[in-house]
DNA sequence: TATTATACGTGAAAAAATTCACAAAAAAAG
DNA sequence: CTTTTTTTGTGAATTTTTTCACGTATAATA
């Protein structure tokens, strides 16, 4: 292996990527050329080790004693995440969390951009919501291979989630990012991601009785 | 350590309880009274040795040749998390997101019962959504005192997020869910908990690229 | 009853992730 | 110019998590 490549794999390096970037971004806002890993640890309160391995999976390269620089990390993230180019996705559901999620600005900063919505309601159908259209699940299969998205957000009740993961596979669809309660199964070519809410629950309950 | 206490710690082990446990309830009502590591990580997508080793830690042993009595596991995970005794919680921010999650009746199945909303809106404040009243910041703390609730989904802008958090510190609140996209700091005492979005949507574009 | 299949429990090995320790480079201070 | 402080980069140690391997118990079957 090359010594300056990115390297793959560490789930929790790639998983806090993301905070990195969020504060390299009002660094950089605020004019801020450089940026140590001290730095960055204070503001996010991790070890500054946790910075400076997770930066190394990017394979950006700082500067001893003066620190990384700013655009160049923005960058090399970005670069590392995909997130450079904005890439489509379809949301299915459009209920109160689909809703939720749709009208959120935060994910175009992260390269995704809902272009979509689908629904079974015929309630819902037809209108749009903050921009984006809500359409028929008739429609997906034609969409997707015309728009070439290959992002799904899957909010649809538990019970429906296997049937339209399904659909979603069919369409051509690589990646779905599950918020129903439900494990869902698809060809190996599809990655899922679920958000699990009660996981979280789950490790604050822990954390909390713990702490008295 | 005594040999059949629950162990503490396995933040993954602890993550994942929750999906044995909805599994584990759809059984019982079917009215399965017995359960094998086997069939659960069949339904779930997981390892079996990955399930023995998670309910390992909850203390909870099954019958060798057998499997595990449903309602016993059950019981041994809802104890575990502290989910048996239903806790009320406090959500500040009744927004788009705030919204869904008051929405949302599956949080009652993990013991979490959100008793008001708290909001700085005046033209959200007075009134009530699903059932739960939105009340002024001003009432939050004695408010928290009065009902000893100790547990706040934090759903305002992030800009928001650390000044809300100190107040919820300053009310006894001892565990903090927070949604917003950014890091607050808060006294040891208080155990807070980041949903991140993006961490997950990190995860899911690198294993999108992988797979390709 | 003997055999076979199933399945728990657990110590140990392996892999992944975190943390340590320190050399080397750069800047700041004296 | 020398010393001190800051900071990166990285091999190694440590800790955590996952996975393996196997003894033992139970049920079903022949
Ligand atoms: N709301 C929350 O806070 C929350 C929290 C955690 C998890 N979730 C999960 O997220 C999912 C959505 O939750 P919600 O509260 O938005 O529910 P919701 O009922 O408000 O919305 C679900 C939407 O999906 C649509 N739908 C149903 N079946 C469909 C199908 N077969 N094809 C296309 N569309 C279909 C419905 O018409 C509806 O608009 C659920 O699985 C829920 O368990 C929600
Ligand atoms: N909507 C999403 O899909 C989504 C996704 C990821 C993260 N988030 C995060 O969740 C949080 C809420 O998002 P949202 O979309 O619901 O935003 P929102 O603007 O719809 O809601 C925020 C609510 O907080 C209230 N608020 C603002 N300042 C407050 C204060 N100081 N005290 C009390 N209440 C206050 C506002 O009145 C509003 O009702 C944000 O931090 C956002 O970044 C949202």
């Amino acid at each position: 292996m090359p010594k300056n490549a990115a390297k793959v794999g560490k789930i929790p390096s790639i998983r806090r990527l993301p905070q990195y970037l969020r504060v390299l971004r009002g660094l950089e806002g605020a004019g801020q050329e450089v940026a140590s890993s001290s730095m960055l640890s204070t503001s996010l309160g991790l070890e500054q080790i946790v910075v400076k391995k997770d930066i190394e999976i990017t394979g950006i390269t700082g500067k001893t004693g003066v620190g990384y620089m700013v655009a160049e990390l923005i960058d090399g993230i970005e670069d590392y995440l995909g997130w450079n180019n904005s890439s489509d996705a379809f949301l299915v559901g459009a209920g109160s969390m689909g809703k939720a999620l749709l009208g959120y600005d935060g994910f175009r900063r992260h390269g995704l951009q809902i272009v979509a919505a689908f629904d079974n309601d015929e309630g819902k159908v037809g209108g749009e919501y903050k921009g984006v259209p809500v359409l028929p699940m008739s429609k997906l299969k034609s969409l997707a291979s015309r728009l070439h998205v290959h992002i799904a957000i899957l909010t649809v009740p538990g019970d429906s989630a296997q049937e339209v993961a399904s659909q979603l596979a069919d369409c051509g669809i690589s990646g779905i990012w599950n918020f129903a309660p439900t494990t869902i199964q698809v060809p190996e070519s599809v990655s899922v991601l679920n958000e699990d809410l009660s996981a979280s629950l789950a490790e604050l309950s822990v954390r909390i009785q713990s702490n008295m």
